[in-house]
DNA sequence: CTGTTAGCGCGTTCAG
DNA sequence: CTGAACGCGCTAACAG
């Protein structure tokens, strides 16, 4: 089927048309679609059959502009190709459906220049409170977000001096807990795989931490695109005498998974390996990969309620630590002693 | 740090303060906004000065309610935490960008009441146009944004007779490619494995295919979740007579490559296994999955252009058919002759 | 180049 | 219970 434009913009029949058909004030039928009640019976069925006799539709600018409110919240984030941004995005919507709102998302691509123009666009359009990922975004876009007043929360990011509240984790201890685990395990030497680092704090956040504990290990790094077709490109060329591969993402450590048993390396008798996420894959791996579990729907929900309570005027935004976790899998095992 | 509400709903300070400030009328500041070039380069700079005095933003709701327009276009899909959708979203989010509109998404869980809530909310935001993912959509849905005269697409399938238009493939036929790619290699007994039929066409589409096509194979339907563990939970207790199993999802299939690898069955060699989806996963498991590749990106693509050209009054949509193409990998081989 | 006037579609006074 | 009138914030038309 072809589906033919009937009406130009909005169709155009409005309350006066109603009014008219019904003989009654605009205001009746204000009053019969809002407050039905301040309504007598007989006037409300006329106006009903106004409505439907013209085919009346309310505009909801109209209604908006007088309410002064949109019910609508936006979010910037990098890539929904990752899936755990579109299980941010999906626990944000879901939460903010609760309390009435829509979610507009906007993909930025880790493009500082996109990020900008998107910004723009959705303030335009009278977003009442802005999710964007991470910390490291241009001054202008905050600058921005306080000039129009709209509410701005940092995710997937816990820092709680930051100049906007940050609703998230810390990922430079998160990175460092891993760190220790395998470190625990008797890991000396310790490869670090990662996606790039331009315009991405997180990352940049898990580095620094693991740099800091460089005492720890002793640690490779290798920065590659956040693909499983990145961990093949970056680990094809290399020798591999660590004993153990942290990767800063779970995509990098299947892809990591897959090449290793390409390359005929058993997981995790010669070679173990932990990742950074806990995708859905990653519990069913062979073997299973153990990860670090990122609370990402705590964080969608709680980035929803901050707002919503926010823009409710109940309270002020703050800043909320959420905790990632350990889990333990098959993928990692105690190191060789050096015999 | 913590977001503090510096003032009620939207700041309040309109167009006329800007004016009264600069000493000129509503209408210059307008002006000025808009098109600069018919305001002189002195009360410009003026007014500018004004606009930053009184810390004036412009209210986008009036504005749209000018020219009657949001340049907002809703999404309505099952889920996210599939990667074809959040693949398809992405698209069509960067396509409708560059025409100007914004996206909101509206999750549904493949609940039609969920479906019918959301849709509402989206129209009453002022949406001006809707995608929908498949075709068995309850009339009020359909019927609803007939009435308020938003164009409606329906994606993931291909079906001139429908009563909307649609954007997609056949999935019928897409399926049926597929069973006699692998009847062709000589398997006989093959396993279907499929996630679930409520509510949701496309799935329903392909096994009415595949069932039409008995006669090139004998054919065992299992249904299951949509994710690994439904494939580990459809396969465990299956005896696995069958060559080959064909899973309408990729997520399915990785999840059965997952199961046969701990059950020690090697595949192609003692099972064939074919996806449906083509995910970013699928080229680099061990065996990288023989699978058919889904449009989803053109998909996008196609939607959001047919919306905007319509909404332009271009044209009318008209539905579009986009071609699936089967991807060999190693997954799949020619079955054992009888001996 | 600038000011005045007149609405956009709706909801909300305030009278009756 | 109902109607008349006003105004939300902005812009398009028309004068000047």
């Amino acid at each position: 089927m072809t589906f033919r434009r009937k009406t130009a913009q909005r169709s155009g029949v409005t309350i006066k048309d109603v009014a008219r058909a019904a003989g009654v004030s605009d205001a009746t039928v204000s009053r019969a679609l809002n407050r039905p009640d301040d309504v007598s019976e007989k006037t409300r069925k006329l106006i009903e059959a106004a409505i439907a006799q013209v085919s009346y539709v309310p505009n909801p600018i109209a209604r908006a502009m007088k309410s002064g409110r949109t019910y609508t919240i936006g979010a910037l984030i990098p890539t929904l190709d990752h899936a755990i941004f579109a299980k941010f995005i999906s626990s944000l919507e879901a939460e903010l459906d609760k309390e009435g709102y829509s979610l507009v998302v906007a993909v930025t691509d880790a493009d500082p220049d996109l990020e900008t123009h998107k910004a723009q666009k959705l303030i335009d359009m009278g977003i009442e409170g802005l999710v964007v990922s991470g910390l490291a975004h241009n001054n202008a876009l905050i600058e921005k977000a306080n000039r129009f007043h709209i509410p701005l929360v940092a995710t997937s990011y816990y820092e709680p001096d930051a100049q906007l509240p940050t609703i998230g984790y810390d990922n430079s201890a998160t990175a460092q807990m891993g760190l220790q685990f395998l470190a625990d395990l008797g890991h000396q030497k310790i490869l670090i795989l990662h996606g790039p680092t331009a315009n991405n704090d997180r990352t940049l956040s898990r580095i620094e931490g693991l740099k800091a504990q460089r005492g720890t290990a002793n640690l490779e790094f290798i920065e590659t695109t956040l693909d499983l077709e990145g961990a093949e490109r970056a680990l094809a060329p290399n020798p591999l005498e660590a004993s153990a591969i942290f990767c800063m993402s779970d995509i990098l450590a299947i892809g990591a998974l897959f090449h290793l048993q390409r390359r005929g390396l058993r997981v995790p008798d010669e070679m173990s390996l932990m990742g950074f996420d806990d995708l859905e894959f990653s519990a069913h791996t062979n073997p299973p990969l153990t990860t670090i579990h990122l609370p990402i729907v705590e964080m969608g929900q709680r980035s929803a309620q901050e707002i919503c309570a926010f823009l409710r005027g109940d309270r002020d935004i703050t800043a909320a630590e959420l905790m990632p976790e350990i889990i333990t899998r098959g993928s990692t095992r105690r190191a060789e002693e050096p015999s």
